[in-house]
DNA sequence: ACACAACCGACAT
DNA sequence: CGGTTGTGT
């Protein structure tokens, strides 16, 4: 909903912008609106809870426009737990949503698959799972995130309140009620968009005055209207609610007004919901991502410090003590703890006794727990894989081979050891129960099994005696080595195209190929921090054991001697922009992110050939998308029983 | 002039 | 979810 009508009132001061214009800034972008975009790519995968990396690949994309093209700071902000006021609203929507999916999945068993696509745009959900997988990338490309307690709004505004950010991308006009100064919508690929001040309200015509009123009138309009949390006063729009507004000034005095006339009806709850809407709008629960709280979005004011109707409206959260969802009026009695983990993702945001597992992990482990036998065999897979050998070997100059070949014999090394490791892993988790340590080693025996599989298939690639395609030990990510020559010279697109034309001829695709390796290794690469334990009283993992659960996953890769977190995203980054964008080179800009950008310029700067490279892409251009969905199932197998233990 | 309901596009092929 | 269009008051 929004503000209906605000935006087209608002026309007079909507700039058109580019994103050049906030070189060096950060700015916050709501992460659910992208998703919602991105999620019509693929509608139907959606629905039919098949896998799809399609909507985080608009991610992918954008977030490399604005960090590589424009040099600006994202910061993800994902909607959180929904607040009581709204849902009702919440609930209608889903069944609408569910309904269409019906529609749409009975066309589709019909075969009538083009009418079943109808219903299944009409019925694009986001869940927390899909945030998750964005997040996960976000993760490996140190571009900051938070999943608001709430609403996304108003973690949003809180964020350029306080300084974190410059601007807020986002289509939602709430944000200027919220207090947003500055809007940025309307974005699009080419990095245009439309920019909206507070300042610029001073220019608005007379017609539309909002300079005339503050903030408080502001809601007052927007209520009156309708908006987020009140239905409004029926026949009453915003040029009504700004003269009403600008005439009486309180909303006692509308509210009279309107009785003494009669002409109008209030809605019986209207005076109910406003109050409610006023406190949402100003106090609405956020995240400190500085002190790592939960805070409101502004200063409760002392006179309603002891106000349990305020806290009722702003969003229940957890008690520290009780360990359940509800009104909490003092600050103290508030888990922060636990809400930081809501906020990093790793809790499930409006049921904090859930871990929160990427959508195509979660379809991976559900997969396997469906059809629980390996079928290693499986034809297609062979196809798929022998395949990928074949083009590989076409596509890259014959000089790269004996590298090829030792970078599988490292891989064999060490899966080898890995091979080890998992089995004193295993014994160790039969005899433990739950606890951080055991998470760390069953983190660690995820990726030794999933090397496993790697192994197996890999094998079948290699047996053509091509051995051009390494398998990189950390299963995740597959890598071939890109030979540096080939980097070096001037057209390194070509080679690209080289790979995929080898595959089945049509090299004619999108320049954006070298985005596709990322996207589909920063699905997987996360993976590496799936959740390996839902135990609630074995409260989930700090910071710390999250990123020794990285570690583990990699240190057997890359035998622990770089930060292993950073080695993908910096070399994904890398590659990707010394593919697409040449012209501008890597330049780390992450003064928000505690790691240290100088490692990223280490990986920059080393030779290339130690990049994990574009493997991936000849995968995924190589193979329809049903083989790659078979790989991953294979991959996971011996993880689900721990892994996802129970629903 | 304003409000409002109905429909469309989003994404990407 | 927003914007647009046509219709009704």
């Amino acid at each position: 909903m929004g503000i209906q009508g605000l935006l087209p009132q608002l026309k007079p001061i909507q700039q058109p912008v580019t994103l050049a214009r906030y070189e060096g800034q950060s700015l916050a972008i709501d992460g659910y609106a992208w998703l919602h975009r991105a999620a019509h790519a693929c509608a139907a995968e959606l629905a039919l809870n098949q896998p799809s990396a399609k909507y985080l690949e608009f991610f992918v994309k954008r977030l490399d426009m604005l960090k590589n093209r424009f040099h600006i700071n994202p910061y993800m902000v994902f909607d959180g737990d929904a607040l009581m006021v709204k849902k009702d609203t919440e609930l209608k929507r889903r069944q609408k949503r569910i309904e269409n999916r019906e529609k749409g999945l009975a066309l589709w068993n019909a075969g009538d698959k083009r009418q079943a696509y109808e219903y299944f745009q009409k019925c694009v959900d986001v869940t927390p799972e899909m945030a998750k997988c964005v997040i996960d990338y976000c993760k490996t490309q140190k571009i900051r995130y938070v999943v608001a307690p709430f609403e996304a709004d108003a973690q949003m505004v809180y964020l350029e309140k306080k300084g974190f950010v410059d601007g807020i991308i986002s289509e939602d006009s709430d944000l200027l009620i919220f207090g947003c100064c500055k809007l940025i919508t309307k974005l699009n690929d080419h990095g245009e968009a439309v920019e909206i001040c507070r300042d610029d309200f001073s220019h608005l015509p007379a017609k539309f005055p909002l300079h005339q009123l503050n903030d408080e009138q502001i809601r007052i309009m927007v209520c009156l209207s309708g908006c987020d949390y009140t239905a409004g006063i029926p026949k009453i729009g915003l040029l009504t609610a700004i003269k009403m507004v600008r005439k009486f000034k309180t909303m006692d005095k509308i509210i009279l007004s309107i009785q003494r006339d009669g002409k109008l009806t209030i809605p019986p709850e209207f005076g109910e919901e406003y109050q409610m809407a006023t406190f949402a709008f100003q106090y609405q629960r956020v995240f400190c991502p500085q002190d790592n709280v939960i805070t409101t979005l502004n200063t409760v004011p002392s006179g309603l410090m002891e106000s349990e109707e305020l806290f009722s409206c702003i969003g229940r959260v957890v008690h520290k003590l009780e360990q359940v969802k509800k009104v909490v009026v003092r600050t103290e009695h508030i888990d922060h703890e636990l809400h930081y983990k809501i906020a990093m993702g790793d809790l499930c945001p409006y049921d904090f006794c859930k871990m929160l597992v990427n959508r195509e992990r979660k379809l991976q482990l559900t997969a396997k727990s469906e059809s629980s036998i390996v079928s290693p065999g499986s034809k297609s897979i062979d196809s798929f894989f022998n395949k990928s050998a074949v083009v590989s070997v076409s596509a890259l100059p014959g000089t790269e081979i004996s590298s090829a070949k030792a970078a599988r014999r490292q891989t064999e090394r060490l899966l080898q050891e890995n091979k080890k490791k998992l089995q004193s892993i295993v014994e160790h988790r039969k005899l433990s129960r739950f606890d951080a340590p055991v998470a760390r080693n069953a983190a660690s025996k995820f990726f030794s099994a999933s090397r496993n599989n790697n192994q197996e298939v890999a094998d079948r690639s290699f047996s053509t005696d091509v051995s051009v395609v390494s398998r990189a030990p950390n299963s995740e990510a597959v890598s071939v080595v890109v030979p540096a020559s080939a980097l070096k010279d001037a057209d390194k697109l070509p080679i690209v195209e080289d790979l995929r034309g080898g595959s089945d001829g049509d090299a004619s695709q999108d320049e954006l190929s070298t985005d596709i390796p990322s996207s589909l290794a920063s699905t997987e690469i996360p993976s590496s921090m799936i959740p390996t334990q839902t135990d609630v009283d074995a409260t989930p993992f700090s910071e710390e054991e999250s990123e020794i659960l990285s570690e583990v996953d990699e240190s057997g890769a890359e035998k622990g001697r770089e930060n292993p977190s950073k080695r993908h995203c910096a070399s994904l980054a890398d590659l990707r922009s010394s593919f697409t964008y040449q012209k501008a080179p890597l330049r780390p800009r992450d003064p928000n992110v505690v790691a240290a950008p100088a490692k990223i310029k280490d990986t920059a700067a080393k030779p290339l050939q130690q990049r994990p490279s574009v493997q991936r892409s000849k995968h995924y251009v190589a193979s329809p998308s049903s083989a790659s969905v078979q790989r991953r199932a294979t991959r996971t197998l011996s993880l689900s029983d721990f892994v996802y233990r129970g629903d």
